[in-house]
DNA sequence: GCCCAATTGTACGCATAGCGTACAAGGAGA
DNA sequence: TCTCCTTGTACGCTATGCGTACAATTGGGC
């Protein structure tokens, strides 16, 4: 009696259910019930309870005292091939470093993933205050420096469908949640060639960043450079940081167009 | 007439197939077509097929032109929860940064995973050359410091116990793998009351570990400082070392005792 | 250019793996 | 003690996932 989509011939209901059941785990409530994983999931109870035995045999969870299951770490081993056999951060690192080390500012690299941008890699400068973002951390792309350095080069076709499945967050007063106020912003970063964001994510921080290529003009993904400091105008920001930006960018993408990629 | 071990009642096939088919991807092989994930999950090629359907539509990998799958960044959500959720890398963090700061040594944080140690954060020291070891890396816990430093909280039996299932590999020359030498450093850690590793994983690294203990005795993982320098001698490591370390978990220790747990 | 080898896609019939309902058992809190 | 909520178990059904077998496709070697 359940509407009945057909979920296509060759696709494997469990393994669907099962990474579900994963995700039901966040960092807000990192151990669960079986009600309430049921809950999160929307599966029956019963289907959940099978699928965290399946995992705790697996050594993926475990069940405390209390009956409420927790992530462990062999979990990052689903995630972990993923990151080390990705040539871009391993690129990208040193020059992140680097960034972070001369100038002062935070420097990230991400890519895109649906409407999310997923850091890679994160460098923080010395004494950097302590951040919620780190490797794997997500954000939706529009409301990003990085994410609208991507979205700047996809074509307003395309743009429109993103922005269409994407959800808008307002992390502060500055944030652009009008969808046309987002694409004049994207824009801005097409006429401009840099994507400059303001306070839009955190009160106080800047970032700047740009995209990158690999050599069939494909995007690989974009670097950024973050920086709190209230004082500082945004103007300033592009004019203290966009040329060495643009220089890490440069030597980032030639080192990709050698790439068989 | 295969083997009919009854994998156990409540235990959902296809979810560990289907992990075991994302496991299939390393840093070496980070694209593979389906003839090989079926041959590394010793799966059938129609059911390997069936897995990768499911989980391109799903977004976790991707199809390239030659027909291979590579994993896509929505996997790192897998493990993202767990690393984010946990509150001992939120603690460990600024101590790691810290002593990598003041003493120029790289400083980990790990815990037991299985027989491995999983690297949970790692901080590296200014101008440190690059690493190949990052968060999410494994490493067998009885070769390593931070391993070494939590097994020998254990009894002689669950110290058996672990020994037997793990497996050896010589790094280098001085790595330990008969099962008698591991037992005698790891009852030296006991002696000493620290780990010290002289070059079993990397010539010229020696590596300072230390336990880290929740409030009821419990350990929760293991914090660790490394330094390249083949000159200095392993008992000047000691001698320069073992003090900040120990005043850092000691800190951390105070700290996770203020957790629930 | 042709052939062989290897791989992939599709079809299909079978069985069992996984499903959800329903009930019993256990625990915590009032 | 009683109640509410959660978990464990049993069970029967069928859709789900299984592997074999065959067709289609690709790509390299000669």
């Amino acid at each position: 009696m359940t509407a009945r989509v057909p979920p296509d011939r060759d696709f494997v209901q469990s393994l669907g259910r099962g990474l579900a059941v994963i995700q039901a785990f966040t960092d807000q409530q990192p151990a669960l019930s079986i009600a309430r994983v049921a809950e999160r999931t929307r599966l029956s109870r019963a289907a959940c309870r099978r699928f965290l035995v399946t995992l705790e045999r697996l050594g993926y969870v475990v069940r405390d005292e209390a009956g409420r299951y927790r992530l462990l770490p062999a979990v990052l081993r689903l995630g972990y091939a993923y990151l080390s056999s990705q040539e871009l951060p391993q690129i990208v690192r040193p020059h992140c470093d680097r960034l972070a080390k001369t100038l002062h500012v935070s420097s990230s690299l991400g890519v895109l993933d649906g409407t999310d941008i997923v850091f890679l890699y994160r460098a923080l400068p010395r004494g950097y205050l302590h951040t919620r973002l780190g490797v794997g951390s997500r954000l939706p792309a529009h409301s990003t420096a990085m994410g609208r350095a991507i979205l700047a080069e996809m074509s307003d076709a395309e743009l429109d469908a993103h922005l269409e499945r994407a959800e808008t967050v307002a992390y502060t007063p500055f944030t652009a949640t009008e969808t046309a106020t987002i694409k004049t912003r994207i824009k801005q970063v097409r006429e401009l060639g840099y994507s400059l964001l303001d306070q839009e994510i955190d009160l106080g921080v800047r970032a700047l960043a740009l995209p990158l290529r690999y050599r069939s003009g494909k995007i690989a993904g974009s670097i950024c450079l973050g920086l709190y400091d209230p004082r500082i105008e945004p103007a300033t920001v592009v004019r203290d940081y966009l040329r060495p930006l643009r220089q890490a960018a440069a030597e980032i993408n030639s080192t990709l167009a050698l790439l068989p990629s």
